[in-house]
DNA sequence: CAGTAAGATGTAACCGCTTTCATTTCGATG
DNA sequence: CATCGAAATGAAAGCGGTTACATCTTACTG
């Protein structure tokens, strides 16, 4: 590979001269630009991005720390956050931290020690008081999906506790009235605001909030298999007509559930789910679900590197995102449904 | 960030000792080796990896180009990749490239530029001559999903045609006599090998290979959705009882489109996908399909780098991976099935 | 046309580490 | 105790750029 010096020497100008063109950082006369951009590409001259990094303390590469690739959410993320930053020249380095706190701290030490400009973090393990402690000094970070209290600026997260209050509403002005609620672990911030969001929808339309309604489960799909099987067996009269999960996977394994006891979606059970992840629109019937919109949020993470970190971008920054809902097939009206139908 | 330089001074030792205890690349005294040891803890240093890359000419990551992340394929092969390449503390470094000849090219230019000891590549635009001639002298690279003839050291792939044949020797063995088959783009080498084991294994049981029965699809859910229906409407009497996909996505739609027909699965048509994709398991019924390892073809990949690039690893490489029948619930023996019913 | 400031270019130090080669240390040996 | 070879260590030259500062050109100005 030519290096800097070549190109200089081809051209007959220093290799600051050369630096200059490649970076735009001085004024440089027309006339020797041209020469310089020819030699390079004569020589099939790319500047040796190590060594950049290295001399200018940038290492135009941004850290990416997941908790893993599968899964459409964080795909969606990494993608356009990848493709944002690599249009603007930025490399995107990333790891998995699994969920596990020793290896959250791991990859990003690994992340740290390559001397990336930015970490965008997707942190479960992570508690709020280690972020605050141990990140603010190391470099310019920013959170996703979750929001620390007293570095609302460095997060980007969605309204949960909006979402669960449409999900609810859509129910309850279809007509249900006794909705069951299928949470993620109330542990989880976004589980419990999405929970909140749910009893606020209630709230709001006259519905009293049945404890006996709510099942805890863990975001899995068995899990919400589980949930529902539970629900179903308590009483042999169906106290509900609907039901919300937490997230789409936990409706995938609640929709088994009902069918398993012999009941049809959505007819006699109604039900929402969270994320509108892929595999909602593969379940039969479509499930209706509640947008995250990931992709924009990967997107807007990007820009906020680009914007604080490289000054490269005037992009307004949103750091608060609005979950819609995306109606589909698994939801109607409660006239519509056989409620109170006895269970199986 | 403390630097080596105030290591071997807190030591009293020069940096090349300090180096040399880092890498392990040369004998140290027990003593010092403590000492720096100790000294590194203290100052909490750790090598800037940046100019460990600069000086030994090896920047200790190898990048990735998928075509995109989202889709389960090439997360899957994303992460297996990473992980392995974390664990032997290597960078992972990626990018997208769309199929898009252009895109990947550039994706490819780069990575490149950013010093990558090796290349994991998954194209589908690029062109055997483009990889042979352009690719060969730069650095190491790897081909995965793809066989370039003459290169077949550096690629990983699938064995499709054996996937094609295992596809439809389970529906024949089932008693399937009539199965139809809905292809990705023939252009792609890998839909054309899952077709040829398609017509293997009618051979091989003695059926005549049906040009009716076959139709050349896009390896999309609209586009399998389309090429049920087409085949559907090829007269009044079905004259298929099973049906194999290319893909699960393409399976997703089908199953759509006998479902419009007023048809049952698998009872009137039972059907087989590709991939075993996440989404096959979401599926009503469950799709019965072929699985693609490919998260131990990622791992597989990032072992040829450990071991052809960084001489880090004995591992034996498996360059052809062999794809099995996932039973599920979409396929049942043609006795079972309703064969040869009307269509709607 | 001398004077001057802005613009263009060059010089050289430096980024933090690796690595070659030379030098020193050390234990074993005769 | 001098000798010798192996082991341990150090000195210094890069790796390929960036950038502060110095210097040299210009184009104006009066």
């Amino acid at each position: 590979m030519a290096t800097i010096y070549e190109v200089s020497k081809l051209v007959g100008v220093s290799v600051a001269t050369v630096s200059r063109v490649i970076n735009g950082s001085s004024r440089v006369s027309e006339k020797t630009r041209e020469k310089v951009l020819t030699a390079m590409r004569t020589l099939n001259y790319r500047p040796n991005s190590i060594a950049q990094s290295l001399a200018s303390n940038r290492s135009n590469s941004v850290g990416i720390l997941v908790p893993q690739v599968h899964g459409p959410v964080f795909a969606s993320m990494l993608s356009e956050a990848e493709e944002e930053l690599r249009n603007a020249g930025k490399f995107t380095i990333f790891a998995t931290g699994l969920s596990d706190e020793v290896k959250e701290q791991e990859a990003i030490r690994f992340l740290v020690s390559r001397n990336c400009d930015a970490l965008i973090m997707h942190v479960d393990a992570l508690t709020d008081e280690f972020i605050k402690e141990q990140m603010d000094d190391a470099l310019p970070f920013l959170i996703m999906n979750r929001v620390v209290p007293g570095l609302e600026d460095k997060c980007i997260s969605l309204d949960n506790e909006r979402g669960g209050f449409e999900a609810t509403r859509t129910l309850l002005e279809m007509g249900h009235r006794r909705i069951a609620y299928i949470s993620g672990p109330l542990a989880w911030v976004d589980a419990s605001a999405r929970l909140e969001g749910h009893r606020r929808a209630l709230a709001a339309y006259g519905q009293e909030f049945d404890e006996r309604l709510l099942v805890e489960s863990n975001f899995k799909e068995v899990g919400g298999s589980e949930a529902m099987s539970k629900l179903l067996r308590r009483g042999r009269r169906r106290p509900f007509s609907a039901v919300v999960c937490a997230n789409d996977e936990m409706a995938a394994g609640a929709m088994d559930a009902i069918r398993a006891r012999g009941l049809s979606i959505p007819e006699d059970i109604s039900i929402v789910g969270f994320d509108n992840a892929p595999l909602s629109r593969y379940l039969y019937p479509k499930l209706t679900t509640v947008n995250y919109p990931i992709a924009e949020m990967g997107r807007m993470a990007a820009r906020w590197v680009l914007r604080n970190v490289y000054k490269d971008s005037e992009a307004e920054i949103r750091h608060v995102f609005r979950p819609t809902l995306v109606p589909r097939g698994s939801a109607i009206t409660a006239e519509g449904s056989r409620d109170d139908a006895p269970g199986n």
